[in-house]
RNA sequence: GGGGGAUUAGCUCAGCUGGCUAGAGCGCUUGCCUGGCAGGCAAGAGGUCACCGGUUCGACUCCGGUAUUCUCCA
């Protein structure tokens, strides 16, 4: 079976038992803190576990795209070297979310169990002889559970005896974090050996012991507890069932082959890179462990700038391209391409997978041209490193290299160590990796010591879970502090964060910036909040010191002009994006946007730089619309449906079932949560400030509206009325620049003739004034030159002359200078040094100085002393 | 957010501990030679050494700041 088909079938059984079946959620998330990617089937679902809000369907499931390689889950380094880790992977899930006032609408461990049997043996035909499946075995410390006897039972029924096992807490006993819901699970293992080696040693015994071909394949979570801040386990009032079930081990088993990429998951990708690379799949070791890490990375990449994570410096655009250098280097090593290749394997994934993932098919082209950008750029700095080491190798006496240099090479010129070991190891040379350690820990010891913040507890004042966001509809309310703790770090110092019970203040997010303002204590105290920021779904002030007192009411009041102009922004980058939509394309996507009060950026994908007339178009289409006073049309709380049916411009990382807020100016409809003009005509006027690149694929505007407009025209006036006036208030000031600058290029060229003409007497003149001592041609003469000046006629006058020794001194701004010129030859005949001379002299004029044997300056504070230096210089040469 | 590096001719880069009237290769212009695939020879043009400030007799070089950019860490 096809593993499109594969993931088809398990959606279809899905929805035979009442299943809503959802997309899946993004695989890059943006507002968790905590998490950087989906790495597992229930994150998008957390929120339900936690029941901070109640899901609109009960039974859902779905194929999660996951990606493992930060945090906890950390695989990276294991990707390749074995055939069944990943990066990136599916996880196929279903998912009953109980709810104690509807019973019947959710099921539990009954259905759970049979269900995934059926799946497995019924319809994937899986032989029942090869699965094993695990139940809780309870566990004797603090939490005292017993056996899951109601899972063990059902298994009973279905399963002989000998085929289920128990497992310890490790591996049988799921939990979220420290906190929160959790319970016991069953897995249901594969084991896919031969018959002669099952007949040798069990599969019983190979359960959960890492073995390659003995794996699990499902694993089955029932939600039954609550583990509560001290540690204890209540029992919760609605159970859930969470699913996961790894799609490519499935189709391994399904395909009957021994690895995840022998699937045609991976085998298209697999011969393409054969085909790219000249090389062979299965036939040498290092060779196949490059060709599945570029496999596995290219999927993960991929994904990950459809997306809309691009790889960067900071985040998690810095793990995507750490995942996509991984790949390139590999290549580089085993595979030999010194060229990029990677972004051609992006057809035959879009191919493989664009049915089930259309984002894959539709930013193809975006992606291609990101990777091949990324691979150009890191082959250079390979090139580059490479080269170092060189270097390094080079400079090096005892065949043992310094781990801090490798440690430099690697920090400052990204040059992967592993590579830098490889090849010291080729050329018999030894790595000190003990010193690259130690480095390595400094740099990220600094990293996290700049980065601490120490937070105390929260002083809780009143119990208030339904924090309240009133700032749509007004800048200044009244408040009470619900809580507050203290925040120190490095950065900002002391400050405290403070939560009331309703806001008026937008906190970061969408790309607009928090509200800034202040809080008003009855008695006229005025705190000002900093900042404001969402935090666990909370919203959170940002002040330097607190109140007096923090049990008063409060008049909190946001500061409208910066409010006014943010908003002014943010409205304009809504008709900037529907002008770039209409003008350019809809291949024109958000990548990113940013809204302050001064100004706004908005990146965007789109292949050309900009010409001069699209920008103007586009400024033009955007001030239409400011003048044409579109109303503001807000809706809030409207199903993500039905806002996407009114034509609703989606941004990734939205999910399914939120109540979504849509805006809307005239024809531009966006879902967004930030604030806005009442009318377009608020905003006055567009003006486009920039425009570039940031990435291969990816644009880069910045605006201004508003005041900024009017400033940046004032400003622009005010230059050009000077401008005018140092014209002498010129009828055409272009005309007369244009005159003056030609004017000025003549000048030039007449003053550059003139002095050489001028030196050139100078020259004619100091020659003749030269008299023989001792065999030399001597002057010494004050001259009225600057240093350069001095400098350059010395060396004129040098040039075809042996015997010459030159001492000119000047005069400027009450300062003496002096400058002894002699001909090399005679520095060397006679032992002459200009440099001393020069620092003797020096003493006359209060100063000192030097330079090299043949030509040489000092600088004194005594102008007075130059007749003294011109008579004692002849003394030198007799 | 923190650390390190880079910024010199149109391009790619040298320039060591401060002093060589700032260089190389490629490219460009001109002339001459030449039976080719980066043809040869010669001459020449092209530089605010990123920017601002400081130290110094003297700064491409040292110090501080800014900008841009690369890179590592979080």
């Amino acid at each position: 079976m096809k593993s499109q088909e594969i993931r088809a079938k398990f959606l279809e059984f899905f929805k035979e038992k009442s299943h809503k079946i959802v997309p899946s959620a993004p695989m890059v998330i943006k507002d968790d803190p905590t998490l950087m990617f989906t790495n597992a089937g229930m994150n998008q679902f957390k929120e339900f576990f936690l029941g901070n809000s109640v899901p609109k369907y009960n039974r859902v499931a779905d194929t999660q795209k996951c990606l493992r390689v930060s945090g906890k889950h950390n695989d990276l380094e294991e990707v390749g070297k074995d055939t069944y880790h990943h990066t990136m992977f599916e996880m196929l899930g279903n998912w009953s979310f109980g709810d104690p006032a509807r019973p019947a609408v959710g099921y539990f461990k009954a259905e759970a169990i049979a269900w995934a049997w059926e799946f497995l043996t019924e319809v994937c035909k899986i032989d029942k002889d090869s699965l094993y499946v695990t139940v809780f075995e309870g566990s004797k410390d603090a939490d005292q559970l017993g056996q899951d006897k109601e899972a063990l039972e059902l298994w009973s029924k279905i399963v002989a005896k000998d085929r289920i096992l128990f497992g310890n807490k490790k591996d049988n006993f799921w939990e979220m974090g420290d906190q929160g819901p959790c319970g016991p699970c069953s897995e249901i293992h594969v084991d896919i050996r031969s018959a002669e080696e099952k007949a040798k040693v069990s599969g019983a015994a190979l359960v959960n012991q890492d073995h390659p071909q003995v794996v699990e394949i499902w694993n089955l979570v029932f939600m039954q507890y609550n583990r509560k801040a001290n540690g204890q386990l209540e029992a919760l009032p609605s159970r859930h069932v969470d699913t996961g079930m790894g799609f490519e081990r499935l189709c391994m088993v399904m395909q009957g082959v021994q690895s995840n990429y022998d699937t045609d998951v991976f085998t298209p990708i697999i011969r393409e890179i054969e085909t790219i690379t000249n090389t062979k799949y299965g036939k040498d070791e290092d060779i196949n462990i490059a060709i599945r890490v570029i496999a596995d990375h290219i999927r993960a990449v991929s994904f990950s700038i459809a997306d809309g994570q691009l790889p960067s410096n900071t985040g998690a655009g810095y793990v995507i391209r750490r995942i996509l250098r991984r790949a390139i280097r590999y290549g580089f090593t085993f595979l030999n391409t010194k060229e990029p290749f990677m972004f051609q394997l992006v057809k035959v994934l879009s191919e493989t997978m664009g049915k089930s993932f259309p984002e894959l098919k539709d930013q193809r082209q975006l992606i291609e041209n990101v990777v091949k950008e990324e691979e150009h750029s890191f082959l250079k700095t390979l090139d580059q490193g490479l080269l170092l080491l060189d270097n390094i190798v080079a400079e090096n006496k005892d065949k043992k290299i310094d781990g801090r240099k490798a440690f430099e090479l690697y920090d400052t010129f990204g040059f992967p160590i592993d590579l830098t070991a490889l090849i010291l190891s080729e050329r018999g040379y030894e790595l000190d990796e003990k010193g690259f350690e130690t480095a390595m820990k400094e740099q990220k010891d600094r990293s996290r010591s700049a980065s601490e913040v120490s937070k105390e507890d929260w002083i809780v004042l009143a119990e208030d879970p339904q924090q309240e966001f009133v700032g749509y509809d007004n800048l200044e309310t009244s408040v009470k502090i619900v809580k507050y703790r203290k925040v120190t770090s490095k950065k900002e110092g002391e400050q405290y964060q403070i939560v009331f019970n309703l806001t008026p203040f937008y906190p970061e997010g969408g790309g607009q910036v928090g509200d800034k303002g202040y809080l008003e204590a009855p008695n006229g105290d005025v705190v000002y909040i900093l900042d404001t920021k969402k935090e666990n779904n909370e919203i959170v002030h940002f002040a330097k010191n607190l109140p007096r007192n923090t049990g008063d009411k409060f008049k909190a009041v946001v500061d409208e002009k910066q409010r006014r102009r943010t908003e002014c922004n943010h409205t304009a980058t809504h008709l900037l994006h529907q002008a770039l939509r209409e003008i350019l394309g809809t291949h024109v996507e958000q990548k990113g946007s940013a809204v302050h009060s001064k100004y706004l950026r908005f990146d965007f994908s789109h292949f050309a730089k900009l010409t001069t007339d699209e920008l103007v178009a586009i400024e033009s289409f955007v001030n239409a619309r400011i003048s044409n006073a579109l109303p503001l049309e807000e809706q809030r709380n409207v199903p993500m449906e039905k806002a996407l049916e009114q034509g609703a411009m989606a941004l990734f990382g939205e999910k399914y079932g939120d109540a979504v807020r849509t805006i809307r100016f005239g024809q531009s409809i966006e879902l967004c949560g930030g604030t806005h003009v009442r009318n377009t005509a608020d905003i006055w006027h567009f003006r486009i400030r920039s425009e570039g690149a940031v990435a291969a694929g990816i644009r880069r505007i910045e605006a201004i509206t508003s005041d900024a407009v009017k400033d940046f025209y004032s400003e622009s006036n005010n230059t050009l009325m000077e401008i005018k006036e140092l014209l002498n208030n010129s009828q055409e000031p272009v005309k007369a620049l244009a005159a003056l600058q030609e004017e000025n290029l003549r000048l030039k060229k007449e003053v550059e003739n003139l002095l050489k003409e001028k030196a050139k007497n100078l020259k004619g003149e100091l020659l003749n004034e030269l008299v023989e001592v001792n065999g030399i041609q001597f002057l010494a003469k004050k001259v009225d030159l600057d240093a350069a000046g001095i400098k350059d006629i010395s060396f004129e006058m040098g040039q075809n002359r042996k015997d010459l020794f030159l001492l000119f001194a000047s005069e400027n701004d009450g300062k003496a200078l002096l400058s002894c010129y002699i001909s090399k030859e005679l520095v060397a005949e006679r032992k002459l040094n200009a440099g001393t001379i020069v620092r003797e002299l020096g003493k006359y004029i209060q100063g000192g100085g030097g330079g090299q044997p043949f030509f040489a300056t000092a600088g004194g504070k005594n102008p007075a002393g130059i007749a003294e230096v011109l008579e004692k210089a002849k003394a030198y040469i007799v």
